[in-house]
DNA sequence: CCTTATTGTAACATAATGATACAATAATAA
DNA sequence: TTATTATTGTATCATTATGTTACAATAAGG
């Protein structure tokens, strides 16, 4: 694991990778009533960039996307699921790769793999930030959620990912029930309200949004939250259905 | 064009494509009431197959996808869409490439670049029927539409890969209002209900559905259509809102 | 001109959603 | 203890969308 950048590196051919295709995941998290994302800061850098790796010749596409999950939150049975391919000649752009093993003291071949034009898989996954345990890889200085309202510059076309991935998101949010991901295990309505006004941008009235939660029969009610505040105390919440990791991965 | 597999074959590395990676297209059409796909019949094989091909690798990728469908069906701006990477590791099944090959009397080398793991992106794409001229390509004997109900026997997971395309439309149907792409230019208001209900696979409702479809405010309604039936005779309409090939491709 | 099948739409019932109002209640201050 | 305050849960009514039934308006054909 710790290695394993400097074993695609000296791999000059690629071994073992499928060649020219990756895999990038866009995490989200909820957190202070904001979205947020994990990225990578690259050793020697300025850029930031979306956790992202390769499949291993002998590995499933959605497995890998599982594994570089993992990898990066320590967290497994995570809502994930593919949602776009990049793929435009446009993003061929061997600069970055190359000052990264430059920086690190490797000079490599004109030919090296990873030099290669590659196509992205975009995943996204929905975890619940209290839960995930960010860790950098070998490559990058830290690993670390950062609000979508202050993104600082991404690599490559990394922020259209972004993008893309919470216009699916706000697609998907009311048509599958995946929202509660994003929450701790207990929760209030004002938190699940919150999570809703985020991601879709706008306000939603609390009666009517209380009342079609309540309605889809997939809360149930746990105990009283006493906040310390001078005001009746909210319901804790949780959801029923069995949280599944996804559609079909 | 025609030579096309030729080169691909006695290509062995796989020059001036993108390696490991393929598109395949699900390519719906409807007639007679019926929800058709587009099915390639190999020589020297009983096996059918989606239309499907490489990326060149100065190639966008959807562009290749486009590429395909233009080949197979003579059409341009064609309601074209992502809609799944199969990336299974069991996929991978070299047979019915080496048998082809082994058939046009071309003995491939082990390491020949079709032999090796594939990962396929999925494409769905909606034409008007009576529009598009299905062409063969170089391996195959026939291009021809074949109802979903009635499908034969396909090579290695495009029976999944057709599911898969089903479902997405069914979903994408309401939504997107991408139906229309499935009729001639000018239809009648039971023209469209039979398409969705075929697409949905159940009854709708003819006051609801009509009424729902004129509050759309995307009908414009053309002049009538005399039939020779004994019965009122119903109006012809056609799509006001500009047909969008896709949402981003 | 009468029958028949089908279309377009009105009319009503039911369900979903938008909007407002108010009682319940947990802290705090008087 | 009691009043005050903020917030929650829900009832109520208004509006919109959808389900259902009914019926008038045709275009043939006898």
């Amino acid at each position: 694991m710790n290695k394993e950048f400097e074993q695609q590196e000296s791999n000059i051919s690629g071994e073992g990778f499928l060649p020219g295709l990756a895999i990038d995941t866009v995490i989200f998290g909820f957190h202070d009533s904001q979205l947020k994302v994990l990225l990578l800061a690259y050793k020697n850098s300025s850029l930031y960039a979306l956790p992202g790796g390769f499949i291993y010749d002998n590995e499933d596409v959605n497995q890998a996307a599982r594994r570089v999950l993992e990898s990066r939150t320590a967290l497994s049975d995570i809502y994930l699921e593919q949602f776009y391919v990049f793929g435009d000649y446009s993003r061929y752009d061997p600069a970055p790769l190359k000052t990264i093993m430059l920086a690190r003291g490797y000079t490599p071949p004109a030919n090296h793999w990873l030099l290669k034009r590659f196509v992205s898989i975009g995943y996204y996954a929905l975890v619940d930030f209290t839960k995930a345990v960010p860790a950098p890889d070998e490559i990058s200085d830290s690993c670390n959620w950062y609000s979508l309202d202050e993104l600082p510059v991404l690599m490559q076309d990394h922020r259209q990912i972004i993008d893309k991935a919470l216009q699916t998101l706000q697609n998907n949010l009311d048509q599958k029930l995946i929202g509660f991901n994003l929450l701790t295990d207990e929760f209030t309505m004002g938190d699940l309200q919150s999570l809703y006004e985020t991601i879709l941008n706008k306000k939603l009235l609390r009666a009517a949004f209380q009342r079609k939660m309540l309605g889809l029969g997939i809360l149930e009610r746990i105990a009283k939250k006493w906040t310390g505040g001078a005001h009746k105390a909210p319901y804790l919440y949780k959801f029923i259905s069995n949280k599944v990791p996804a559609d079909n991965i």
